[in-house]
DNA sequence: TTGCTAAAGTTCCAAAATGGAACGTGAAAG
DNA sequence: CTTTCACGTTCCATTTTGGAACTTTAGCAA
């Protein structure tokens, strides 16, 4: 089956998943959240590579998730804020949040620092 | 950027993204609390290939997300359902549906009669 | 005016994941 | 015997992804 055919599913939950239903989408829309906004910004935080950057950055603005706006004239420099449909994102991001920080525990026993 | 790697990521949702950030596995969930249990009922409800619908049960099964149990005994034919862990997870799937009602709503026009 | 840096992408190719269809298995039913 | 059912597994061609290098536009420094 393929993305396009499950944009026509019945199920909103489906419908949703032709966006966000990958490894780095909600990654992005979570440096959005948390006030970031450009190209290297998303990179250095998600760890998505540029390649795939581009694409996903692009989806969300085609579907009317994220603006691209200009910033800086000349050069011309972009950067993406959420819209309102983007916003409305929050509900579903905080849940992930929840359940991550309950029952996915960061396995890595003790120290932060290196090994 | 390997999964393996997003599973200690300082991040909740990256690393509930480990488990769920694929096209799949969401829609497993949501058949899972519609009721469903079945390998089968899965495969037709999801459309994901049995291929892939495999490897997705055995991951929601070794994170603890479903549980896999036997429903009769000769021959052996197992069932999936939801742990506490798995329950849980139903804030996440109710935002994705409320998200998907409002913002996406199903492109094609009229008629649910083919074309 | 040559060189370095920065931001935002794009391009290329090998590696990994996916889709689709066929095959395997154990057991009941016709 | 032959089908059917439920639950997977295997195989291979097609897609998608990862990673690194390259491009473009322009400011700033030597």
């Amino acid at each position: 089956m393929k993305w396009a055919e499950l944009e026509e599913n019945w199920c909103p939950v489906a419908r949703t998943l032709t966006v966000v239903g990958d490894r780095w989408t909600l990654l992005i829309l979570r440096d959005c959240f948390l006030g970031y906004s450009k190209f290297e910004e998303f990179a250095e935080n998600t760890g998505a590579t540029r390649h795939i950057l581009a694409s996903r950055l692009k989806r969300l603005v085609s579907t009317g998730i994220l603006e691209r706006t200009l910033y800086n004239e000349r050069p011309k420099r972009y950067q993406y804020v959420l819209t309102e449909k983007g916003k409305e994102f929050a509900p579903a991001l905080l849940a992930f949040r929840d359940w991550g920080k309950k029952h996915m525990p960061v396995r890595r026993s003790v120290s932060a620092t290196k090994e």
